[in-house]
DNA sequence: CGGTATCCCCCCCGATACTG
DNA sequence: CAGTATCGGGGGGGATACCG
């Protein structure tokens, strides 16, 4: 184990690639919230994280962005901030229940996405192909 | 059984209410495509329906930004569109069983909603109280 | 490190009017 | 009946720069 002796529990680094913007994941048809929000709730799913290391991950997003979906997010009771006044500052985001409670529905849209995405991105092509 | 003599299936009416504008589900968290695609596929569950037939419920929603939708549906494989040269003219729209695939994730959408979204309104509006 | 502050653009969506 | 044409706004999101 590599916990971290003082016993909070520090999950695995986040794959910085863990959104390859190669994959067909942008043409999903779902959302869930914002346009980043499932994403960040992906990267919290195994434990708190801190802004920087979301931002590995999430490198597409300006800062300013991933700060004001964090903010709706605590808004909403799906994550909780907190800041511990150390220095360097601290602040870690922690998925609530609420906000765990929409894994199973990311899971389900991922499902969907593996099974049929590419029948959806097939027909779209095929349109163009014949309607240019 | 009331269904026509010529064998073609004809779905019951729509309920003209059946997207209540008063309940809350506008805040749901969740998009399948674009802004109506999730309550036109709730439209064709039953079986085909007309253009004027979908205007019904979705009343709030403009004729031109309705066929937008539906093209794009088309498009995406989602639906299919089948017009019969008829006077006066009509067009039908009837999910493919890509579209149907998208059922049980729109369920599964509903039923966190209907457990979860009063949480994340109650938490909203807890927010707005401390912080105006 | 963990954010704000500005500026700005795109595009989804709506309102209104008209048509084969 | 089943759409299209045209115009316009609003806001979510991106680029860039700066701050405690």
């Amino acid at each position: 184990m590599t916990d971290s002796p003082s016993g909070t529990r520090r999950p695995a680094p986040l794959d910085p690639d863990m959104f390859d913007p190669l994959c067909p994941s942008s043409a999903m048809p779902f959302r869930v919230g914002d346009k980043w929000t499932g994403m960040v709730i992906r990267c919290l799913e195994d434990g708190p994280r801190r802004f920087t290391e979301l931002r590995a991950p999430l490198r597409a997003v300006t800062p300013k962005v991933l700060s004001e979906t964090l903010r709706a997010m605590e808004r909403d009771g799906l994550l909780t901030r907190t800041s511990y006044d150390e220095n360097p500052p601290r602040v870690e985001y922690t998925l609530t229940p609420l906000g765990r409670s929409l894994l199973p529905l990311l899971d389900a849209a991922r499902t969907w996405s593996r099974t049929h995405l590419p029948l959806l991105l097939a027909a779209r092509t095929a349109h163009e192909q014949e309607a240019p």
